[in-house]
DNA sequence: GTGCCTCGTTCGACAATGCTAAACGCTATC
DNA sequence: GATAGCGTTTAGCATTGTCGAACGAGGCAC
């Protein structure tokens, strides 16, 4: 395995170091966290600060991420292909399921939210693009964790937190569930992220036919299910805006 | 001045190009871009790719942005301090006017958004946080520019492009509206940046009373003028929800 | 089908580059 | 008013990233 760039390395570290600490870290926490000397610390921050990655609090001297970030972020949205492609669909099916409507991706150990469409009525709702979701209780983790292997060895080696008295952290247990998701081509999540919150998932293929990222539908438990068990006609219509938005990528459908 | 680390600025210089070009780029492209010999641009973008902030397309070896660059975005904005205090506030202004609402803050030339709330109807709209927008035509740009000395020095090296027949491009016109800006406390953008589109906006300062950033609200010329000038009661509007929020960041009133 | 061109990638050697340790000025604290 | 901690700067060394050239794989034209 080749080489990687050391200082980059170190920066990128510290970039995740601040985007973990809750609030600004100083110079001497990021340095000792990272095993630095302070001057070399230093050194990358002063580079990243001048380059917009990073800011500094010109009172305290504490350093925390910088809106290069956001700006470049946002960027990415605009270049993501599958999230362009997606945007009509999910939009009608968010109006035909009265539901949230959440696209995502593979990132690390989780998945990655880039499209969010809010519940069509008039409650406050906060946006979530951008944020990360555990791979084992959630629809959206499950059906990626089923359909790419990367997603799936990284469900393995992670540790499976239990958010609440449903979710399944054995792995016996979540093979038989990837299975029957293969099985059937989708997956749900019936309260084991939240309480009292459900969803439903399907995998979007390219045109080499592999997952590229799953689309699904959240929402409260009595909305969402009926006798303990999403609704049919809501896992139909997640399955269809999938099956759509792999046709528009190129995916043959047969 | 001290000297920054040559492969960090190299790196951002690729994050910014690859931000920047539509569509993927190639690794020629990059390196002649900048300069580079090909081997170099290629240690930086393997680099890069390993920590998540490029991605490279399987078929055709084309790079892009990384999902990473989205994570790490949204975080800043979740550790943001003058966007967790405005987000109260704006959401009354959105109701109260009937008109979206943003928030932004000067980044690099010009104003980036940093929150948006919608027009609160039922209408089909885009979320603009992480865009940016000019410092010279538009209410929060000048705004900005006549409260923070770093924006105004931004403003008077900047190209002023002319977006609209409206658009005031020349310096000495400028500064008059500036002048004015300071003296009554907001600034109004009337169709100089979009064809059609007004809006209105006011300072938000912090403690040292210093400008942090900008708050306004912007419109169809049509709903938020009348007689050809912004109405008197949403000015009045956008000033009181700056000075809720400057208050709330420990700004004196006094 | 074959040649050619261009792409992304790897290799090895050099010296420029970024790293380390120690000292500096500063602010806040007791 | 001494002290302890902070972020910052300095100087010198050797590690590190850079460069030019060569490699192998694809794609396009003919």
């Amino acid at each position: 395995m080749a080489k990687n760039i050391q200082s980059l390395e170190r920066a990128a570290a510290m970039l995740r170091l601040l985007a973990g600490g809750e609030r600004r870290l100083g110079l001497s926490d990021i340095a000792s966290s990272l095993g630095l000397a302070k001057a070399t610390a230093h050194g990358i921050l002063r580079t990243l600060q001048h380059e917009g990655f990073v800011e500094q609090d010109p009172g305290s001297g504490r350093y925390q991420l910088g809106a290069e970030l956001l700006r470049l972020g946002t960027t990415y949205l605009d270049v993501h292909e599958l999230r362009a492609r997606a945007l009509v669909w999910t939009d009608d099916l968010a109006r035909s399921s009265g539901e949230a409507v959440y696209l995502g991706v593979l990132h690390q150990h989780g998945v990655l939210i880039v499209h969010h469409v809010f519940r069509p009525d008039d409650s406050r709702q906060v946006l979530e693009v951008g944020a990360m979701q555990p791979l084992h209780s959630t629809a959206l983790g499950k059906v990626l964790a089923a359909t790419d292997p990367v997603a799936h060895a990284e469900l393995v080696d992670a540790k499976r937190e239990p958010f609440t008295a449903r979710t399944v952290t054995e792995l016996d247990e979540i093979e038989r569930t990837l299975d029957l998701t293969r099985a059937q081509g989708y997956a749900t999540d019936n309260e084991e992220t939240l309480e009292g919150v459900a969803a439903v998932a399907a995998p979007i293929y390219d045109r080499r036919r592999l997952a590229v990222g799953a689309v699904g539908i959240t929402g409260a438990v009595e909305r969402v299910c009926r006798d303990g068990e999403l609704r049919p006609e809501l896992i139909a219509a997640v399955r269809d805006t999938a099956r759509s938005v792999s046709r528009d990528l190129g995916a043959k459908p047969f």
